[in-house]
Formats: structure tokens, sequence, C-alpha cells
DNA sequence: AAGGATATGAAACATATGTTTCATATCCGC
DNA sequence: GCGGATATGAAACATATGTTTCATATCCTT
């Protein structure tokens, strides 16, 4: 059962003009095209009902309506392997390096109860203020933690700073306080004395790390550990990057009102701005 | 414009039997709704076409057709604060979260044919520099990227600088150079700036996006179209993560021993350093 | 218990959607 | 240039969808 993206795929160099522009639309709604009628699709991609009908015959599919059903069950399945047995490449190819990302994917979740993701929404969305910890590998999680936070709530601290130590930054830690860490392996011992000092304040603490973590998760209060194996020479970080898009809009849901307020102004500054493209 | 979700709460304790049970369905879905008729919904909800018609007005939609239309509005609008206000109440599950971070990352490793990696790769691991360009939630991707490579080869730099303008970075760009962007939605103007710079230079450009980049692209060398749909308030980014992870290690492997070396300085110096733990 | 209000689904009806047919244009090979 | 193959969209047609009407059941108040 091969997929709409790789059916497309499979047959482009031959697509005559009309149903060409038609697939290249909705390869670019990704997914989204389940939402819209054949009707409506053909018409955004300027090509008429027949031949909007001609390609999907071409692409295998009986009918709009089987075409549609397979996009819908795509999030629908929830069944990882559905996606795996699809996936199994030669080693060294990205189908391989996709196998384990998704194996990744899958067994981090399992592993996390909803009360847990909710103990860490609760202390981020509950801080007076959150200092996100990320060192070296971890860093760039970190810097993604914080810049979503920061849409949704005020006074979200990055760690390192450049140019300073850490304990400007931790002098005046409180309980008011919360600390998102990420500690992947091969990490700075910074970050144990970090999370030693946050506990001595009283500080709630999450922290994401990886099979290495051992002893200095005991100091934090909620407490993740993601699968890490990548397929080849890096480690994949893509179950942390899902993980804390979840825990960021959780929080987003928690605060609810200030939230909604606060991406408000920051839609409007961006406006007067004019500092973004679409 | 109140969303779906505010009308069903502001509404749900008036609302009779049938109705109800058609609600929470929708409330289910999340948004996934659209991708259905309405009688499809009343079926599965166990209630007839009349009464889905009936809860349709009753939430204040002139028809089922605006109702969708109102879903489907959200997917299109890059803003978080359209999420927030599209049909969705940020709540759902880890699990259907997982379910569109699968998706997004299948979806892209099934657009990328192995050639244009390989490109890639080629661009990356014979530039005498590389320059990684990725501003605002770009950033802790072009950052990881800059993070892998550097492992792997020299003269891997990263844009923006703080403190610098791209000016100073950009000036003696060539044809001996390489450019890694990351363009995802929602970017500074200056990115397409950069890449038509980097096309008059003739530097090799390798280029990671998503369905919103459009003529930008154009300057690239190399694009990849990354699915990026999130099941909640923020994008995803575990397939352009997980592409830059492949990337890395193909030019490690590209490079051969002059990678072997270099990561072996690199973890003398660790060892040296006693920086890391385990 | 009676009457009025409300809910519900089947059926009628209106409209939209999706598929197929047909006429015509375009492309390609000889 | 001619003929055959292919592409395309308008139109015809079949079917599905969505809305409204109507008959009946249920609930609530007096």
């Amino acid at each position: 059962m091969h997929s709409l993206v790789q059916r497309i795929r499979d047959t482009y160099a031959g697509l005559p003009v009309g149903e060409r522009k038609l697939a290249e639309l909705i390869l670019e709604m990704q997914g989204d095209f389940a939402a819209y009628s054949a009707t409506e699709l053909a018409s955004r991609a300027g090509v008429s009902k027949a031949t909007g009908a001609r390609l999907v015959r071409r692409l295998g599919y009986a009918d709009f309506h089987e075409m549609r059903e397979q996009a819908r069950n795509r999030f629908q399945s929830g069944s990882p392997l559905a996606e795996l047995s699809g996936t199994q490449g030669l080693e060294g190819t990205l189908a391989h390096h996709l196998g384990h990302d998704i194996a990744c994917l899958t067994r981090t979740v399992e592993t996390i109860p909803a009360e847990r993701a909710q103990a860490a929404v609760n202390i981020l969305a509950g801080a007076q203020r959150v200092t996100v910890v990320g060192f070296r590998n971890s860093y760039p999680l970190a810097f993604y933690a914080r810049e979503l936070l920061v849409h949704v709530r005020p006074q979200v601290n990055l760690l390192p700073v450049s140019g300073q130590t850490a304990s400007e930054e931790l002098s005046d830690l409180g309980p008011t306080d919360a600390i998102l860490a990420f500690g992947f392996r091969r990490r700075p011992p910074v970050l144990g004395r970090i999370l030693r000092i946050a506990a001595a304040a009283k500080t709630p603490t999450v922290l994401l790390g990886d099979s290495s973590l051992g002893e200095i998760g005991k100091a934090a209060n909620v407490v993740f550990h993601c699968f890490s194996r990548g397929a080849r020479l890096f480690d994949s970080y893509v179950a942390a990057m899902s993980l804390v898009n979840y825990l960021g809009s959780g929080v987003a849901l928690a605060l609810g009102t200030s939230a909604h307020e606060r991406l408000r102004r920051i839609e409007s500054l961006h406006e007067e701005f004019s500092d973004l493209e679409p």
C-alpha cells in the first residue's frame, strides 16, 4: 500500500501539465487536502474536475474518496508500526534513518504518563520566572524550548548566556521560579551542579534527558527520558523536540487568556515592524 | 468570531443529547473533523444528518461549509495566534501529537530522492567554508546543524551572529563556499536577500524550508521541503531535525578520514579538558 | 392527564460533488 | 502534412451531501 506522496513521486515524471499542477498543490498542502473537495482542489490548481479525477485514477486510487480516506488514516492510525513497515530501507538510507527516528519518538511517548506531562506543564505555567538550561548538544533544544515558551508566557530566560557564567543568573533562584533543563549525554558537569543548586533553592525543575541521566535526574521534580539512538553517527533529538513542542502548547493551554493576550501582542508588534514574511 | 471550541463550550450545557454526542466527537477529533463530511460525522456520532445540521445552526454557523471553512483557515495562517482562534482548544493527547509528528517525518522523507540528499551532502562536504543561516524559529535548527557539521569538518559558521549584521559574514562569499539555510515560515525577509546574494556570488546553497518557500527556494541549488504541520499550537520541526542529522552524518561519510581525524582530535581535547560527563 | 415545548430521525428536496463522455486541441512520429 | 495518441475542459450524468419539512416521541409544567 503506497502512500500518496510516494505515488506522486513515482509518477511525477510522466504526469501531464494539468495533473502535475494539481499534484504539486496536494503535496504542498501536507495532507490538508483531505479537508477540501476534489472540486475545490481542482479549482485551486486551475484545472478541471475531469483532470482531477484523472489524476486520482492515474495514482492508482479507485476514486477520490479512497485517496482522502488514506490521508485521513495517516493521522488516525496512531500506529507507528504501520509507518515503520514501509520504512525498512537499507542501512545508510534516509528510510532507514527515518525508521530509527520513528522508533525513538514512539518509545519515548509510550513511557510518558499523561500526569507527568501535566505536572511539567503546571510547573512551567505556574512559575514566576522560567530558566531554560541546555549546554552543548542540548543547547538547540533549550533554545527551541525558550523560543516556544516566550511566545506564551513572560520571563523565560536561557542559560548559558554568552559571555557570562551561570552564577549571575542563578543567584536569586527561589521556590517561585522554575527550571527547564536538558541533559543529554556528553553534557558538561555544570548541569548537574545547576540542578543541585535548584533543588537546594527549592526551585521546581523539569528535566529532559536520555538514558545517561543516572543520579542527576534525582534532583529534578519531573524527568522525561527520551530515546535518542540515531541510525548513524549522531544521536537523534526528534523525540525531545516533539516533547518540547507538546509541553509548550500545554503551557499555553494552562495559561489560557494570558497566553492568548500575549500572542496577540506579539502578533501586533510583528505587524508594526513588518518583520515577517507570510 | 468565536472558535468552534468556544462555541461548543458556551452552548454545551444546553445541548440536547444527540447534539451533545456529535459535539463531543468533533472536540475529540481536534480539527480533523474538517476532513470528513457532515454525513460521516453524524453517522460516527450515532445521530441523524438532521441533528448534525441542527447543531451547526445552534453553534451559530450558517451551514456546515462555514464551519469547515473556519477549521481549514487555521491551517493556512502562520501565526500561533491563529491556532488559538481556530477550532481546537489545544487539548489533545500526546498520542495524537505523536501521530502528527510521525506523519511529518514520513511524508517529508518520502519526497526526498536519494540523489538530492547526496547532492546536498556533496555541497556541504566539498566547500571550503560553510555558513549556516537561520533566523527566529529556524535558528535552533541552524544552530543544531552547525553543531553537527563542526564535529566533522572545519570552518562552519553560524548566522546570525549576536551583535553583528550579516554583511560582515557575507562580504567575501564565493563559489568555493557553501550556504546551508533554514527558511521556515514566518521568517524575516533578510533570508531571501541572503539567498540572492549567495546566488549572485555563485555560492552553492542548500535550503531547508516548508511549503511557504515559494520564490525564495529558486535561489538555492538544493531545496528540501519539510512537512511541518503540528497537532497543536506550534509547528513541528521533527522532520527538519531528522534531515539535518542525516545530512550531517552524510557529510562525515563523504569526508571519510578527515572527519574521523577531526572527531578524534575533538575527543582528545574533551579528555584533556575533562569537560564532559559520560 | 392534558397541553405545549422540544428533540429526533425519516423522508423530501435542493444542491454540490464526483465520474464519465464527448468534442476539440495539442503533441509527436513518420 | 497527415494520422494516431494524448491531454483537456465542458457538459452530461450519477451519486452523495446537506438542508428543510413533517410525523412522532419525549419531556416538562400546570
